[in-house]
DNA sequence: CGCTTAATACGATAATCTACGTACTACGAC
DNA sequence: GTCGTAGTACGTAGATTATCGTATTAAGCG
């Protein structure tokens, strides 16, 4: 694993994420399809920002995970080219025990309704 | 109890409410603010608009409100002058299990930790 | 009917949000 | 150094949001 670059990323300290700023960031069916994603990589693993296949444009993804970073929902280094990201699963856990499970069941419950 | 007016008050069926649309009707202090004081009532009481104090002009009130009934958070009735609240407890909880409750434990967490 | 209370409708405003394209930077490979 | 890849910064357009004040409507009461 490469190391992370110098450049550094702003991200909320644990009393600095704000629910509602949580629930506004997984109000967006874009930035939820980022979560769904994140969510089913393996404990720890990360994902660079191109791995999603989103149909909306390079700027406005950047947007998006920038959305997510500065509510607390999504870590992100740089390794090399790539930014990778991550869920703060163990952060969000302690704070807002079972939500963040609980939106993704309720998303994949609404998928499965609606596809 | 008198009975509700004729007046008509628009609402999503459970096929309607997306949870794109519930996270983000619950990602504002104000709404937020009317669900938790809603959820402390007992399980079918109602309150009027007017119950909730918040400090904001009576015309934000009456919008916020509407952002939660479009979003499928609350069911209103008018009963004479009064418009009844209620929280879609039941609705919710079949469409997306725990979220309403989770969301509600990470708001009481939130503000032990912040008061 | 006229008065009071509860809430709405309307119109305005300022802020925020999503989206885009283009130009740019950082890194790694050649 | 040059090139390609990944992602950012910036400016902007259009939509939505939150807020307000004022005028208005509906219901109940005397």
């Amino acid at each position: 694993m490469p190391t992370a670059s110098v450049r550094a990323l702003e991200h909320p300290t644990c009393e600095e994420i704000r629910l509602e700023g949580v629930l506004h960031a997984l109000s967006d069916p874009m930035r939820l399809q980022i979560v769904r994603y994140l969510s089913r990589l393996p404990e720890g693993e990360e994902a660079a920002c191109s791995a999603i296949e989103l149909a909306i444009a390079k700027s406005t993804t950047t947007h998006h995970f920038r959305v997510l970073r500065e509510a607390g929902v999504v870590s992100q280094v740089y390794r090399g080219t790539a930014k990778m990201n991550a869920l703060r699963r163990r952060d969000l856990d302690t704070l807002f025990p079972g939500l963040l499970d609980t939106v993704l069941r309720a998303d994949a419950a609404q998928r499965r309704r609606t596809d």
